[in-house]
DNA sequence: CAGTATCCCCAAGGATACTG
DNA sequence: CAGTATCCTTGGGGATACTG
């Protein structure tokens, strides 16, 4: 796997909202948003649709150990949030591509650091490694 | 609230890693330390460090909602991940402060903008507004 | 203050079968 | 192919009580 990134050390940003006390209230918006998009299978098909338009037995496949409904579930979720754009051709048999949304790909550029950073990180992470 | 961020349309970052098949393996460590850095309480915990070293109580009141059995078990987590510094004072009462390590640092610079996204698009997301 | 220890429950989510 | 429907289990996680 080919990698390449930015691993210097990255200095802490100031934040850019102000969260005195609380970092965030609990009944939020924010709160069920950041819930949706970084839930287990919601990072894991937004990165896969940010290389492009995917269909339904593509992402199954891409984002490995998925079941139907979870990939169900997660799709209309964000579909719903308007990341996510579903187009079904009404052919037979069906077809149907999913993309991201303008929102969606604005939100994929912020989701591949974090991701590529893990990726990177994750061994050094379970070893222990300081 | 005060705001200030990089609303304008981000477009489609090219993948810095080469995740060609499969976002990632199913068993593969990525996962994991995705899981833990995406948690619910995971990402709070981390935002609210990212502000600086906080003692337990602080943390829990930052955090609403948050049980004591998953602020304890979330900072242990953390720390195992070595994303989180604990420090104990032998005094009593007992005074234990929290903070980020260098490795947490990194990661919450990716986070924040994150978080400041879904907070920024939280309202037009759960009002349906495109 | 900074946690542990327990009990307990519900719903997230997997497996399987079925369908337009 | 692209889903839906159903059943069923487990463990995530809340509430509460206790402790050094």
């Amino acid at each position: 796997m080919e990698v390449s990134a930015n691993s210097h050390a990255v200095q802490a940003a100031p934040l850019p909202v102000d969260l005195a006390d609380g970092v965030f209230p609990a009944g939020c918006p924010s709160r069920t948003v950041l819930d949706h998009v970084t839930s287990k299978w919601g990072v894991l098909i937004l990165l896969a649709l940010s290389e492009g338009e995917q269909r339904w037995s593509d992402l199954r496949r891409r984002a490995e150990g998925i079941s139907e409904k979870m990939l169900a579930q997660t799709l209309k979720t964000l579909e719903r949030d308007g990341l996510v754009r579903r187009d079904a051709q009404p052919v037979i048999p069906p077809r149907v591509d999913y993309s991201l949304t303008e929102r969606g790909y604005e939100l994929s550029a912020l989701l591949v650091p974090l991701v590529a950073w893990a990726f990177e990180n994750a061994e050094d992470i379970v070893n222990g490694k300081r």
